[in-house]
DNA sequence: CCAGAGTACATGCATTTGCATCTACTTTGA
DNA sequence: TCAAAGTAGATGCAAATGCATGTACTCTGG
């Protein structure tokens, strides 16, 4: 006998349905950030700074903390840090110490660097529309974020690093 | 007017709609690899290393070019060229010239390669099946599957670099 | 109150990455 | 047929990255 079933739940999943899904996921992750990372928008900056720029953008008044902004990226600690360091040479960001602790450092959007965020973001989001366009109707996107926002969720609840 | 739609067919998406699912799919993809990266059976070889050779094992018989092995992975052609060239000197694969096109190189799996990459992927699967337990139940990870496969298609087929 | 454990971020250094460019080979079209 | 354009992959070099560790601060239990 193999996966019980009725009509109404769905059967746990197997270890392979979740590789699967992981492998399909991740692979599309590939090819859609290929295409975005050659965009143009991001000649002058890397998409990567974009992201924290962005993160940044929709975040509470005051900033981020780097270790918070460490979470929505792809990089060792110590890269976001000189990632950062960096955007403040550009004059994107501001670095001053946390309020309440010491050890902390509390990142904000300058001016100027809101209005970079702004100006790649528009030709970004468009590049996304236009990628994504054709392939999954508003339903099926609306299904995809559902999904990930879930599994993200998931896994961030469950799974401490 | 905004939005026309019927009962069977579902709107056409939004910028915003797209811009949306993507920004989810990608926190999700980040949230997962992070832990993934961690996994311990990542120790002596890179999870970059171990996804050439995951990708080579489940390929035609004789092996891949360095281009075809590109599309799957998110790499410059010079970083992958140098990644595989490490894999050579590890003895995981070797590198010879393509039959048909001179300037080809096809890589394939070593028998080295080939038990390298099994005994890390049992370990691998383990760690995303671990990850994803509770977070989807099987009829959403096919659909998660599903959706991913199709948006990654619709890229790769309409959207060439 | 304070010693020791823990946390936040920075930094030295070796490795990895990407860009630009190079070489070698293949394809195209006049 | 052959010159010009295109493609596959390698390589020099500067920049980015990660690991290990350092410094400074905070928290915890006695």
């Amino acid at each position: 006998m193999n996966a019980p079933s009725s009509a109404t739940t769905s059967p746990a999943p197997s270890v392979r349905d979740a590789a699967e899904a992981w492998e399909s996921l991740f692979r599309a992750q590939v090819a859609v950030m290929r295409r975005l990372q050659a965009d143009p928008a991001f000649r002058g900056l890397g998409i990567k700074e974009y992201d924290v720029l962005f993160t940044l953008s929709g975040c509470p008044e005051s900033g981020l903390r780097l270790n918070e902004l460490n979470d929505h990226v792809l990089l060792a600690q110590s890269s976001l840090s000189r990632l950062v360091e960096r955007l403040e040479r550009k004059g994107l960001v501001t670095r001053r110490a946390a309020p309440d602790d010491a050890r902390g450092i509390l990142i904000t959007l300058t001016e100027a660097g809101r209005e970079t965020q702004r100006r790649i973001g528009r030709e970004h989001v468009r590049e996304i529309a236009r990628l994504f366009g054709g392939a999954l109707d508003a339903e099926e996107l609306a299904e995809l974020k559902r999904l990930t926002a879930k599994l993200r969720e998931h896994v961030v609840e469950n799974h401490p690093l």
